[in-house]
DNA sequence: AAAAATAATTAGCCTAACCTAATTTTTTGT
DNA sequence: ACAAAAAATTAGGTTAGGCTAATTATTTTT
């Protein structure tokens, strides 16, 4: 009956599509789902159980979900995270294909001391322009000379 | 023969643990891999064959292992970004115990282009003590104030 | 050198998240 | 309205990475 304590990465990236395709589309289907996450339907399915189980959604078979508060509160915490995260690695110059991917792999991981401390520090950084093309000048120096490894 | 082409994040862990202790104690038994991870030692043996099924180490049952080339090169590579991650967080004032955590989890999903940027960047913080004093600060007044709320 | 303690291994399970194939329900086009 | 198409669900796998309990090797102590 109460939303469980602690949501797994796969949970929090569930919640997160599902908030993103019922604010740009006005509702979240099996398939759109699947196709955001580019995982069958027949997991997502399974998943939505899962989530109305654990009470992150209010699902009825084959009629569709909406968030519960627990859920849109997940789904809100890491579309911040996750926009913050943005904000900063593009502040930073990494290119956006490489800024994503990284983003979905670290977002789960960040705690609020953390998440604060990127706040902060995007939000000084960026009354500090000439800061930043020293920072992106170092980068395309190092990277010509071959950084740590290859190229993603 | 040749280590296969991409390593996991818990082939990460052990690896990284494995050169910890291997410089550290000069050998990496089981045991204290097993406590190291906080896993049980069954696991540990599980893993180390794995690991030198894939190349990354060379191991004999009940007498020890060694890291290959490609398994100390793995390694190192982890290591370095721990270190990077440690110093840039350490930067920011992040709390010790917060930090080890989430580097932890962060530290397997970071590309080189994101490394790079994050390396530059902390070059550049040291040199801008008052504008490290600055983010830190901004941080105390927001964490006194509520956890992790949006700003402008 | 034998017994006791410690370390390592094996065997057998478990769970989270995925998958495909088959089936059922809903929607759509004529 | 009803057949065809699309969407959703169920059933039954798979894999990674953990676990405990039982067994076997090795090391230490007496």
């Amino acid at each position: 009956m109460t939303a469980s304590s602690r949501s797994s990465a796969a949970v929090e990236d569930y919640l997160e599509r599902i908030l993103e395709l019922m604010t740009t589309k006005g509702y979240a289907r099996v398939v759109d789902i699947a196709a955001s996450l580019q995982i069958s339907q027949a997991s997502v399915t399974n998943m939505l159980q899962r989530l109305d189980a654990e009470g992150f959604i209010n699902y009825e078979k084959y009629r569709g979900l909406m968030l519960t508060e627990s859920g849109e509160a997940v789904a809100r915490a890491i579309a911040q995270r996750h926009e913050l995260l943005t904000d900063f690695l593009t502040l930073l110059g990494v290119p956006s294909e490489v800024r994503e991917h990284d983003i979905e792999g670290i977002e789960h991981h960040m705690s609020p001391s953390t998440l604060l401390a990127i706040e902060s520090l995007t939000m000084e950084l960026k009354k500090h322009p000439m800061l930043l093309k020293k920072i992106q000048g170092a980068q395309k120096k190092r990277r010509s000379r071959g950084p740590l490894r290859s190229e993603e």
